[in-house]
DNA sequence: TCAATCACG
DNA sequence: ACGTACGTGATTGAG
């Protein structure tokens, strides 16, 4: 019989350290009960057992509590996060069919003492797992140790693993840490006497008593000899502390915990709940948590079955299209088909059929490359999905059924979801309604998604040789400033690896390591920009970074991604950025190089097709503009009006001086400002930015805020109502959910201050130009032109125009950039046209 | 797979 | 006292 013992508190820890703070969308923690999860599925998966025993604490953390790595003893006891999630846990893994075992008074190791020992006596073998070295002592040939060891993997500690960590015995680590003590458990131990000697003792005189009994033995050297007479009764104490005990009064008869039932529909309910939507399925609960949790199996199976039929040759109206494991599906009614890609092709421009689908993009692509334009696509629920929660790390139809509890009107074998399918897309539909994200939805996210995957469809030309030209320069230069690197460095190593890289510097070199730290010393451009006057290796350093930046991932990283046509195909993505924003990927082109003079050569080698030029517009200060308006600060408002330059005007508001007399450094002071308020900058970063005292910088920081009193206020009242509602909003209506602001933890809390302070901001920005590219993208084809979309950098549209009309196709692109909105300050562009993306710019 | 670094708005 | 600016994607090295 294989018994699995789990250090419940432990393994909580454990993953509560180990994952990235987790919550749903109304703020509850679940980082801990998704990781408990994952580490107990791997259990199950290593150890096969046939009985399974979940021990928790029920003793208030006293000197016998115990620390993890990573664990920040505080006298508090557990954060309130994993607080919070510790019902939970339990309450799952009662649901699925696990035996909870505490005993008043007394610790889970001490559960797990007493369990191990009962296995022992009857010749059963006990498998351990927790996060705690302590439980090593436990070790005998019938017990195993899993020791939780990051990243939800175990490390298998038997006799023999013990034996060659520490060289001793597993219940002699009882003595060793007797003599070591152990301060997170308040155990003393010998002053003096730390892992090493202790280690060295045991192994040498076997026990503690051994120790005491051999005292006078040369090798116990005289200071040690000193610390242990006088600190005998602290080490007897020690060795009682430290012994886990095997006597508590828990169940121990054979058969005592085997793996009940439970209630997986009460466990799939659960974690449909806490939105931990894989666990379901990681679980095996899926088929549980199907329609309504209180419905009989019976019921469930009642559902009319069908099987994948062929497309009918007369279709029409309403159907429903979304993908399953490579196929595509079509369903109407309880009609399921499905589709070949040489069916659905036609499909996508039938004037009879309304398609409603999950993820219009590879439709619309699909479509444009067989000469179609997606014109049935009618609405696309994962663009839905990504309005209802942008925050959401994937947006996949299993777990979007359960999460709008879609209740299925029948079951397809091929295709699970396909019965609820329908009330997947009504729920979400009504949730949009809802939440008054509709016109958003209808007049900017639906209507994009085409204009997107046209634009991919477009590409950008570029000039191969010209790049591979640039590209053999800076080849040349990298190695150049390579070769000077091992000289000065007096050895070859790797340039590109900071930890290499930190060893020459630090090590080697002697610099000083003035900086910050995580894995080592950090090397990054700051970093060495303070210590270029130290060494002139330092300099070499930076450009060849800079080198092989352009060269890794422009040069090569562009190359590679040329089509036949000699154009890059980009993809935008629409569901990827939480404050709303498009993405750009395979390649991103919303990077390519432009703040140094060489970087933005690149630049010259996105050009035109012959006949035509590149039509760039941006908008300038889109976000300041929009703060001014959302705030409804008439200072600033004023200040978009009076100045050419708004640094210099908003200089000239803050000192209350004209424009004419603002220095370069009141300016820059004022940019600076400008930039941080919106990103929930303070005053020390913004002190040591402008290179001033932390006083100066609080100063300049108040007397911005007192210039612009209701920018102020304005923050304080979105931060305020993110805070109440749990979500922030454009001006567009466009949510992003903000569990953060309710954390305990001081960081994270400010750190969902920052983003409720800059989402509304950047969101807006987001909605407007992504309006504007809509009603773009219409207005060409309305008027007939040829010029076509093709670019997109936040704030930035790129067309490319035949000659002829790039005049109108600048001034249409200007109109609808600026026209889209009516602000309280105009949002206004610059428009610039030319043969490559470095002249149009 | 993650951390470090760096390119952009 | 905390730790100190938002949002992305690509490359590289290392466990």
């Amino acid at each position: 019989m294989r018994l699995l013992v789990l250090d419940g508190n432990s393994i909580a820890n454990r993953a509560y350290y180990g994952i990235k703070l987790l919550s749903t969308r109304d703020g509850r923690y679940t980082n801990a009960v998704f990781g408990f999860m994952n580490i107990l599925l791997s259990l199950l998966g290593e150890v096969k057992p046939d009985e399974v025993a979940a021990a928790f604490d029920l003793k208030a953390p006293t000197f016998r509590h115990k620390m993890y790595d990573g664990y920040k003893a505080t006298r508090h006891g557990m954060p309130e996060e994993l607080a919070q999630q510790m019902p939970l846990i339990k309450e799952l893994l009662t649901q699925l069919g696990y035996r909870i075992v505490t005993a008043e008074g007394w610790e889970a190791d001490d559960i797990l003492g007493t369990l191990s020992a009962a296995c022992e006596s009857r010749g059963d073998t006990c498998f351990l797992a927790t996060g705690d070295r302590d439980s090593l002592q436990l070790i005998s040939p019938s017990t195993t140790v899993l020791l939780a060891a990051g990243h939800g993997e175990t490390k298998r500690m038997d006799e023999a693993a013990v034996m060659e960590q520490y060289g001793v015995t597993p219940p002699q680590l009882i003595e060793v840490k007797s003599l070591m003590g152990d301060s997170s458990d308040n155990i003393p131990g010998v002053k003096g006497i730390g892992e090493k000697t202790a280690l060295g003792l045991v192994q040498k005189f076997g026990s503690l008593a051994g120790v005491y009994e051999h005292i006078d033995d040369p090798f116990i050297k005289p200071k040690q000899r000193e610390n242990l007479l006088a600190y005998r009764q602290d080490a007897e104490m020690s060795r009682v502390l430290g012994t886990i005990r095997r006597d508590a009064p828990v169940e121990t008869a054979p058969g005592s915990y085997t793996v009940g039932a439970g209630d997986p529909a009460a466990a799939a309910a659960l974690m449909r709940d806490l939105e931990l939507f894989r666990l379901i399925d990681r679980l095996g609960l899926r088929e549980k948590a199907a329609g309504s949790p209180a419905l009989p199996e019976a019921d469930t199976a009642a559902l009319p079955a069908v099987n994948p039929s062929a497309f009918p040759a007369d279709a029409s109206g309403e159907w429903l299209l979304a993908e399953k494991d490579g196929i595509r599906y079509a369903v109407q009614g309880n009609t399921v088909c499905a589709l070949s890609e040489e069916e659905l092709i036609p499909l996508l421009d039938d004037p009879a059929l309304q398609l409603q689908v999950f993820d219009s993009a590879p439709l619309y692509a699909l479509a444009m490359a067989h000469g179609g334009e997606g014109r049935s696509i009618r609405w696309d629920a994962k663009l839905a999905a990504y309005l209802l929660d942008a925050g959401a790390s994937r947006y996949e139809l299993p777990r979007l059924t359960d999460q709008y509890r879609a209740e299925a009107a029948f079951t397809c074998e091929a295709f699970p979801e396909a019965g609820k399918l329908a009330d997947l897309f009504a729920r979400m539909k009504q949730a949009l309604r809802d939440e008054e994200q509709e016109e958003l939805y209808n007049t900017i996210e639906f209507p994009l998604a085409r204009v997107l995957a046209d634009m991919t469809r477009t590409g950008v030309l570029v000039d191969r040789a010209g790049i591979e030209a640039f590209g053999e320069k800076i080849t040349r230069l990298a190695l150049e400033a390579e070769e000077r690197i091992y000289e000065k460095a007096g050895e070859r190593f790797n340039p590109n690896s900071p930890r290499q890289l930190g060893e020459i510097l630090f090590e080697k070199m002697g610099l000083p390591h003035g900086k910050k730290t995580k894995t080592g010393w950090s090397t990054d451009a700051a970093t060495l920009e303070e210590l270029r006057p130290e060494a002139p290796i330092v300099e070499d350093i930076l450009n060849y970074r800079t080198y092989q930046k352009l060269k890794s991932t422009y040069v090569e990283g562009l190359l590679k991604a040329i089509g036949p046509d000699g154009r890059i195909h980009s993809r935008f993505n629409q569901t990827e950025a939480r404050t709303g924003r498009l993405s750009s990927d395979e390649p991103n082109l919303q990077n390519i190089p432009i703040r140094t003079e060489l970087g933005s050569q690149l630049r010259a080698y996105f050009t035109a097709a012959p006949g035509c030029v590149l039509v760039d517009a941006d908008y300038s200060q889109i976000e300041l503009r929009i703060l001014a308006h959302a705030s409804g600060d008439k200072n600033m408002q004023a200040a978009f009006r009076e100045g050419a330059d708004i640094h210099r005007a908003t200089a000239a508001r803050i000192y209350n001086i004209p424009e004419i007399l603002v220095t370069p450094a009141q300016r820059s002071g004022a940019k600076a400002v400008n930039f941080g308020i919106m990103y929930g900058k303070g005053a020390f970063s913004l002190a040591k930015d402008l290179g001033v005292s932390l006083a100066k910088g609080k100063a300049f920081l108040e007397s911005y805020l007192a210039a612009f009193p209701s920018v102020d206020a304005y923050m304080k009242k979105i931060i305020e109502d993110a805070r109440e509602k749990g979500f922030t909003t454009t001006l567009f209506g466009r949510r992003r959910s903000l569990p953060e602001l309710k954390s305990s933890n001081f960081q994270v809390r400010s750190s969902g201050e920052r983003m409720a302070r800059n989402t509304p901001i950047q969101g807006t920005a987001a909605d407007v130009i992504k309006l504007a590219m809509v009603r773009v993208w219409e207005r060409l084809r309305r008027e007939g032109l040829k010029s076509r979309l093709i670019l997109t950098v936040h704030d930035e549209l790129i067309l490319e125009s035949p000659e002829d009309e790039a005049e109108a196709a600048g001034r249409l692109l200007k109109e609808e950039m600026e026209g889209c909105v009516n602000y309280a300050v105009p949002l206004t562009t610059e428009v610039g046209q030319g043969r490559t993306w470095l002249e149009a710019h």
